[in-house]
DNA sequence: TCTGGGGTCCTAGGACCC
DNA sequence: TCTGGGGTCCTAGGACCC
């Protein structure tokens, strides 16, 4: 049986959010930066035809003279999170299944849909008048080649493209970099083209066992998704999610292990809300540390200690505790530390977790941090905190071109005049 | 002065077992 | 000339994604 799968995709999103609620920066080159207003992650399409590369560190971008009327924002997640959850919405209301891939990307079961394509173009602009954001869809009979129509799609602003058609397909892979195939990153690609594939075309006719031996099952799912061979279905259960990381840059520098104990602290208790929030538990946790990667000339060092909890918990006392400890494991004097992270391992729903002579329950503990964690989603992280808790959080994250949440927060909505 | 954060999957190789 | 031969589990590292 031959299937159409659809791929979603909000045009430039982030920059798209900060336009759709600021209506100066329409029309007008618009970039968002990372955390710490580090680099630049999205680009409207003002500013994409700059030719402002992808991923250029803020610092190098304001000293382009070229670059110098870009209007700039920093990253507002919270925004682009709750603008995502309305685009997703808006487009499971009007097919019959969704799978979301990313914060701004989403399959669509189009199996048996009279018309796809032009329900496809008539969806994408539907979501447009409700949300204000554009998105294309590209549509095929594997993900692969749904990905490839959607590229076709934004090439070409037209809401929808359907690569079924042969001819059609086949003029489009032609059309296609190696580089630009899902699943072909930068490694792949080079040694594709050493092997004179440059295209998807030339891609999807490369001999299999070849493509076995070079770049394993997932090279070979590759080069049979091109072919039309459906390798991924639609996940419509989202599987359990196996590590949760909170990792950060310093805006500074870090040179003391109490500077250090107080971000890990932070980043260990970020952690277990995200933990309790998603109704699991962790029964290991990672703590790393690195120092300044671009400043060859400082002392370098980097590691990494994971350390067991006892049994499964979500409990921040017993996470923090165990994050500390890792931490004087590794933890070097005299390294100028730029960053660190802790990842939470071996998550499981706290129902179905594994238990050992260790597991206890302790219902006041998880009233409390159940009440903790109500207070932090309200009055913003760190509000209240466990054990002693680091003065400032002035180091977290430099954003200073902030927009407002317009949509999530009632102080910050939008008047209307 | 200033260079993101959060994930997944696969594979190779070592430790250990019988 | 070399040499056991399977299994399992774990970890590190490489590749990719957005």
């Amino acid at each position: 049986m031959t299937h159409l799968f659809g791929l979603a995709d909000c045009n430039n999103f982030y920059a798209s959010c900060e336009q759709v609620f600021q209506s100066d920066l329409r029309g007008k080159p618009t970039v968002v930066l990372s955390n710490n207003d580090g680099c630049v992650i999205a680009l409207s399409k003002e500013a994409k035809s700059l030719k402002i590369p992808f991923g250029i560190p803020y610092f190098k971008m304001k000293a382009t003279p070229e670059y110098r009327h870009v209007q700039v924002r920093s990253a507002n997640f919270t925004l682009y999170g709750d603008m995502s959850n309305r685009v997703m919405d808006t487009i499971a209301l009007n097919v019959p299944d969704t799978e979301i891939y990313s914060i701004d990307e989403c399959f669509i079961d189009y199996n048996g849909v009279p018309n796809a394509e032009a329900h496809a173009k008539q969806l994408s602009e539907t979501v447009r008048q409700w949300t204000g954001i554009a998105i294309c869809i590209g549509l095929g009979p594997t993900k692969t080649l749904a990905k490839l129509a959607n590229r076709k799609a934004k090439k070409e602003a037209c809401g929808a493209v359907d690569v079924t058609d042969m001819d059609i397909r086949n003029d489009i892979l032609k059309e296609t970099e190696i580089g630009d195939v899902w699943g072909v990153g930068r490694r792949w690609k080079a040694r594709l083209l050493l092997q004179g594939i440059n295209t998807a075309y030339d891609f999807s006719r490369m001999d299999r066992r070849l493509a076995r031996d070079m770049m394993g099952v997932v090279g070979l799912r590759t080069v049979d998704e091109l072919n039309g061979i459906s390798c991924q279905d639609l996940e419509f259960i989202t599987p359990d999610k196996q590590n949760l990381c909170i990792s950060r840059s310093f805006g500074d520098t870090i040179h003391t292990l109490d500077g250090m104990k107080e971000r890990i602290h932070y980043f260990s208790t970020r952690a277990t809300e995200k933990l309790r929030s998603g109704g699991l538990v962790a029964s290991a946790i990672s703590v790393f540390v690195r120092g300044n990667r671009f400043r060859p000339e400082l002392p370098q060092y980097s590691n990494s200690v994971t350390v067991s909890l006892d049994g499964s918990t979500s409990d921040t006392g017993e996470i923090l505790n165990a994050a500390l400890y890792g931490l004087n494991k590794i933890y070097r004097p005299g390294i100028p530390y730029k960053k660190a992270g802790v990842l939470l391992l071996d998550l499981h729903p706290k129902e179905q977790a594994p238990s050992n002579l260790f597991t206890k329950s302790n219902p006041q503990r998880e009233k409390l941090m159940h009440t903790m964690d109500g207070l932090n989603s309200k009055f913003g992280p760190g509000a209240v905190s466990y054990g002693q808790i680091p003065q400032s959080r002035t180091w977290y994250m430099s954003q200073k071109m902030l927009s407002n949440r317009f949509t999530t927060h009632w102080r910050e909505l939008l008047v209307a005049k």
